[in-house]
Formats: structure tokens, sequence, C-alpha cells
DNA sequence: TCAAAAGCTTACGTTGACGTAAACGTTTGT
DNA sequence: ACAAACGTTTACGTCAACGTAAGCTTTTGA
């Protein structure tokens, strides 16, 4: 698997090295593997990764704060099905993913509000759109 | 017509008396009458204006600057049916009329791709959430 | 092999979007 | 009529999300 350094990450992410290198400081991307000189050498899993997160800030307006929520409850995800497969506490393992469930929940119900006003505000903008079409209409050629 | 003193306004629109008298300053709400003493008097339409305002900060995630191209392109309009009234051209009021659609259309499109990244990305979150009650449902209560 | 190019850390600077405090004028209830 | 409550402007403070510069080390290609 080809690894990546950060120049070339920052052209292929389309962000700058400060900000690849600030999200690994606020613990959204994971740290990658270095060179014995201390290089950082990226896969294409964290590209990907880069990806998701500039979709989640531009297009969802999650702040960085929020985004690392989600990580979060990612990796407790994943360290829950490990938790699942090793450990002998049924109950124990129950009660951490109840409360799992109950944050993804929670952002659940905030995707699902912000869809709800992003409709509507697709309306309102629909709205203003075919009050133009028609005053278009309306208005002689020549 | 009633009209409302900052401190109601800033209730029902949940912003700080001070963002409101920020926003008069960016341009982004239009300067309200005054008192002689000089309070401002707003009107329902200030309340309703903030409102959109609001949902395209939160919601759509847009920046003060960008929402002020919208308010722009709004006033646009507003002269331009003014104009619709006026001018003795109609050629050119028609010019200007498309040039306003297109520019509402490019915004339309932008706001669609955002709801269908949108909907795609709550249906990632859906099935995760499936996924940990269905755990949730497999693993013994006591 | 060795200098230019690229990377690393550390630290201070900047910009947008407000918060907060001061110092003062205006309304309003009693 | 007057004090408390609310409003106004002005100005400095703050926090997130980076930008930028310095000083140093590591890679790399001729």
């Amino acid at each position: 698997m080809k690894n990546y350094k950060i120049d070339e990450v920052s052209k292929l992410s389309g962000l700058t090295k400060r900000t690849i290198r600030y999200y690994e400081e606020l613990g959204l991307l994971s740290p990658p593997e270095r060179t014995d000189g201390g290089m950082r050498l990226y896969t294409q899993e964290h590209i990907d990764r880069l990806g998701q997160i500039v979709n989640a800030r531009d297009v969802l307006g999650f702040s960085l704060q929020e985004i690392l929520e989600f990580v979060k409850i990612r990796e407790e995800i994943s360290s829950q099905s490990h938790v699942y497969r090793t450990s002998v506490d049924a109950e124990e393992k129950r009660r951490q993913l109840v409360e799992v469930e109950k944050n993804v929940a929670i952002q659940l119900r905030l995707i699902d509000q912000k869809l709800e006003k992003m409709t509507q505000f697709r309306a309102e903008i629909g709205q203003i759109h075919r009050r133009i079409c028609d005053a278009i209409e309306n208005t002689p050629q020549n």
C-alpha cells in the first residue's frame, strides 16, 4: 500500500499542510506512521478521512468539535466490537452499548433537525426563484 | 402594526442584543426606526428576517458574508421590482431579471447538492444506529 | 557529497463572530 | 418626579480555525 508525504496529501485533499497537522493535533486525524527521521507517512485511508472531514465541515456546517464527537463515537464502536468479542462480562458490555446508542441517537436528532430546516430553506429560495421567473415571463422581450 | 424593542426581539429570536446590533452593523438587518430618544423599534419583518439569517447560519453553515450576498440579491430584486414599475426600458429590465435569476438558480443547485449529501450522511448514521441497536438486542440483560 | 527542497516543532499573529464592561441617556412604574 | 430597568455607543476581550515566521533536521537529486 502506497504512502504519501504531507505535501502530496495537501494537494490531494485541497487542505494546507498546517491544517492537516492541526487536524491531527485535535484528534480528528489519526497520527500517521513516521520515517526514522520523523516525517509523516500517510495512507489512502488518511486521505479518505480528510475528505469526510471536509464534507462534514463544509457541507454539513459542523464545527471541528462536533466532528470530533462523531470520530469519538466511531472509535467507541470499534473498541466496542473488540470488547464484544473478548470481554467476559455481558452486562457491562450491554451498559456500554446503551451508552453509545444514546450518543448516536442524539446526533441523529441533530441531523434530522438540520435536514428539516434545510428543506424549509430550500422551499423559501424556491419560492423566490418562481417569483423571479414569473416576473421574467411578464416582461416583454423587446 | 406592532413594534418591538430590542429585548423582546432578543427573546423571540433567541439571539443576544449584541448579535442583533451586530447584524445591523454588517448590513444583514435593515436599520429599524428609532424613538425620539434613539431606541430601536423593530417590526415583525425584522424578526422574520433574523429567523432566516439564523437558519442560513446554523443549518446551512453559511458565513455572515455569504448571507450578505443573499441579502444583496434580495435587495436587487426589490429595487428591480421598483424599476419594473417606473422604468421605460422593458428590455433592460428583462436582462437584469434574467441575471438575478441565474444567481438564484446557482444558489438553488448548491442547496440541492448540500441536501443530497446530508441525506446520504443521515442514512449512514442511521445504519450505524441500527447496528448498535441490534447489538443491544443480542446482548443478554443479566 | 552537499546544497536545495521539504519536513518538523514552537510560538506568535489574524480573522470572523460575537462577549463583556464602562459610561452615559431614555422609559416607565409607582 | 424619580429611581430602577432598559437602551445606546465605544472599546477592548475571547475563542475557533487556521496563517505565518523562525530555527532546526531530514530527504533528495545532480
